[in-house]
DNA sequence: CATGAAACTTTACCCCTGTAAAATTTCTTT
DNA sequence: AAAGAAATTTTACAGGGGTAAAGTTTCATG
């Protein structure tokens, strides 16, 4: 690529002697050329530099190679994580991942949607911000496009994919009833449908097994759920109103939280001896195992959840699998033993 | 927006009885045309659901409001941050900000300086991977593109906006010289410039002072800081070849997981009594107030750093400051005492 | 009310590529 | 070598909006 510019399709047809439409074919998918051309075309390519320009092709293409993806808050570890592995499968299968933060407004929600959807992706994953979403614009925006919804289910799109909160909860309460005190339920108000199902699965399983359930909704708003668990748990730690000994946190970043305010109250955490409180998480956060102690939690399956999304969404574009009902995919979550609980 | 859907300008014309250039005009500055008008136009737009085309607008226009973000890993807390404050700000500049992340892969970061490339942005702002770039793919997209580098800095672009590594790694060695045994400089094989500057800072800073500096750096690849901390934390303090009980760590994840591995180890880390090992990071990610004990560290400006460098990409688009030199902007780092040195 | 500037409309052409249809060339097959 | 299939070229139009030029309306001013 060392010749001169070559800006157009058009320039390039004349430079290579071949025609714009064979160019075109050429570039929509290179194997679909006779050999000998495409031979040609590759030694062009090498001496003019030239790339297809984006807003042209997907102008007229009706099926764009795009492909949205809209967090509510992008710094979220859990979010950062899955995000990653979403552009990677996107990336690897021919498309155009663009990821949108809603950085936790309803504002900036609505505005990715309305973005994303005048550039007529091909389709789209959404984990909605959750009870802070305008119901109607995400609606809107599913009927227009193709959308699967991850992580949190608000009753839009084609497919929902997420964790079985109801398996996983019962999972770690099960294991901290076994292993101790029954555990109460450390909590934020609630900002999504994953929030209120964790707590309906803790009590429910609380009861099942002959526990009253305790559950510690503390206030906060926004996105910095550390902090929220620092200072409430710091609070409930200084007064003595913690109900347990144990405490299974909502999420692992309020368990991070709560950690941080055990430390500065010098409670030892932990489930070995000498230790004063116990404390768990939910998701298993990439940085869980590095807290002091180690977090136990239950790890949600970034993996599969990544996957299966794309998959359902690749499945939605090539018109395989355009199904009446609106399955909902939840993968189990699984018991990660470590040293906090 | 309840009445029938307007896909073209053509049928917002017609629906509106305003011209399709004056609507034009409207939607490039809705201040640009007359009170009257305007008010006309905006009640068509609350009756017929129109949004314009934004791949036919970038097409067409030679100065497209784009912004490319490119970051090596955005599931990095720093850059997570960092990424956050801009796309704000470009947001609220009435700018399209696109982040890319390389995913700690030079391929990917040549994919997308091309693919930005072919959007032809207004600007770019990039934190280039630093060792492992393509040099020349960066080169070449700076050539076309006005870019702003931050963070690492490479030779490239109009501008780089950055921490001064030099200053802030004195601070914080001159602060623990001062209260306690001189560091010793914990840091993998360095992956971008400031790994190095930071190295060389520290060995300066201790020779001023009188100490001999003592560097440990270990093995490592790609991206996954805490883990490389904590598996050759526990090695050296297993086999107790840490030189000093103060251990400077390039950056704060490194020193995430040096704590885990003293936690492991039931060696305890702080500046108070009682305590054996002290531990400093330098960067102040967002999770390093909830280490145990909290992180003492120095803090990158990271708001300085975002609204700088968009400051000067914006000075650039508007073509106020085409200076002939690079400038280079260096801010400076605070130091952040808190419990773990 | 006349005047001129500002805003608007009309008309027309441009951007760069997709894509369909018809004509031509190339390759494969018998 | 002739026929047929496959690939390519030519031709032509479409997509949705930017933008310039010329003509028309609107508004503020004297």
């Amino acid at each position: 690529m060392a010749g001169r510019k070559v800006n157009t399709m058009e320039e390039l047809a004349e430079v290579s002697g071949i025609s714009r439409p064979t160019l075109s074919k050429y570039f929509n998918d290179p194997d679909s050329v006779r050999e000998t051309t495409r031979g040609k075309i590759k030694i062009a390519l090498e001496r003019y530099d030239y790339r297809p320009n984006i807003f042209a092709i997907n102008q007229n293409r009706k099926l764009t190679k795009t492909i949205g993806i809209v967090v509510p808050y992008s710094a979220d570890p859990f979010f950062a994580e899955i995000v990653r592995m979403i552009e990677r499968r996107c990336i690897d299968a021919g498309f155009w991942p663009l990821v949108f933060s809603s950085h936790g407004q309803q504002e900036l929600e609505n505005n990715a949607l309305a973005t994303l959807q005048s550039l007529r992706p091909a389709g789209a994953l959404i984990a909605p911000l959750g009870r802070s979403s305008d119901f109607e614009s995400v609606q809107s925006f599913a009927e227009e496009v193709p959308t699967i919804v991850f992580d949190s289910n608000v009753n839009v799109g084609e497919a929902f994919v997420g964790s079985d909160n109801s398996q996983s909860i019962g999972l770690i309460v099960n294991y901290l009833c076994r292993t101790g005190e029954p555990p109460c339920f450390f909590e934020m108000a609630p900002v999504n449908p994953n929030a209120n199902k964790r707590r309906d699965a803790y009590i429910k399983t609380m009861q099942a097994l002959g526990h009253d359930p305790m559950v510690l909704q503390v206030d906060g708003a926004g996105w910095d759920f550390e902090n929220i668990g620092l200072k409430e748990g710091n609070r409930l730690m200084v007064e003595r109103k913690l109900p347990s000994e144990t405490v299974l946190c909502s999420n692992d970043r309020l368990a991070v939280g709560l950690i941080a305010a055990a430390y500065q109250n010098d409670i030892k955490v932990g489930y070995g001896e000498g230790c004063s409180l116990r404390i768990a998480g939910h998701d298993d956060h990439p940085q869980s195992q590095f807290t002091c102690p180690p977090l136990t939690t239950v790890a949600q399956d970034y993996s599969s959840i990544a996957e299966h999304s794309v998959e359902l969404l690749f499945g939605m574009i090539n018109g395989e699998s355009r199904t009446a009902d609106r399955p909902e995919v939840l993968f189990e979550g699984k018991l990660i033993m470590r040293e906090s609980a």
